[in-house]
DNA sequence: ATGTCACCTGGTAGGTGA
């Protein structure tokens, strides 16, 4: 089985590279983020002509999540149960009997921000919900845009980032904390090229020099550690013209 | 080089968020 995230900055803009994507690289399942998109816009019909069944959870502007599956998904959950909040960031099913979470985690803007306490309250609410979806579903996969870049070497330069958005102690012990759950990364359960990252700012030629912050994750839990048989970033489609500003990460997992 | 992009409001640009 073949998952996949993808934090596509408008759906509207990018579904064309999404459906040459997927065309290209067919997953089982693929979770988006930053659609942008109320749900009476959502491009279902587009996505069920490439074989894919979407649920989806957006608004405009801002913000907008996706889970597409070659097989239906269910038990959908969207955002976290409990935790009232205006921002559709986080979707959830069951696909092939792996239990799905896809989530944008708030930017946070910058840490003396109001942002910034929206995104800790948010991450102990995302917390305490996946460690209840764990218990009832042990084979579980956390993925998304993380937004938190989780040591240094996942910094094109933690010197110049240290203590930055994405960076700071207090984000780092919220993705540790997350782990602590019995999750693992999966993209570190592998020997990796030095240098991968997910993200490049659209600014400053980043892409270009290779300036990024790899903040796009895969956690599997623990039942489905030993399963992981691999895990990428694919940089190619922001090579693309008008590209989105991540790139897709994958992951295998052997049936 | 603070060198971009997407989307909004309200207009022939400017603001916001990332």
């Amino acid at each position: 089985m073949k998952l996949a995230t993808w934090n596509v900055n408008s759906l509207s803009v990018r579904l064309p590279q999404l459906l040459a994507w997927l065309a290209e690289h067919p997953v089982d399942a693929i979770v988006l983020q930053e659609t942008k998109l109320t749900d009476d816009k959502f491009p279902h019909a587009e996505l069920e002509a490439a074989g894919y069944r979407a649920q989806w959870f957006g608004q405009r502007t801002y913000n907008g999540v996706a889970l597409l599956s070659r097989t239906d998904s269910a038990d959908i959950v969207r955002n976290i149960p409990g935790f009232d909040d205006e921002q559709a960031r986080v979707i959830a099913g069951t696909v092939g009997g792996i239990r799905v979470i896809g989530a944008y985690f708030p930017n946070g803007q910058a840490p003396d921000s109001e942002k910034f306490v929206y995104k800790m309250r948010w991450l102990d609410a995302l917390r305490a919900w996946v460690g209840s979806e764990l218990a009832a579903h042990p084979r579980l996969v956390l993925l998304g845009d993380f937004n938190i870049a989780p040591e240094d070497r996942d910094v094109y330069d933690p010197v110049a980032w240290a203590g930055q958005i994405h960076c700071t102690p207090e984000e780092r012990e919220q993705f540790r904390r997350l782990v602590g759950l019995g999750l693992h990364d999966a993209f570190r359960l592998f020997e990796q090229p030095p240098k991968s990252w997910s993200w490049w700012d659209y600014r400053n030629l980043a892409f270009r020099k290779n300036q990024g912050l790899r903040i796009d994750i895969v956690l599997v839990s623990e039942a489905l550690k030993g399963r992981v048989g691999a895990c990428s970033i694919d940089k190619t489609p922001r090579k693309n013209e008008r590209p989105s500003d991540h790139a897709p990460v994958v992951v295998e997992l052997a049936d």
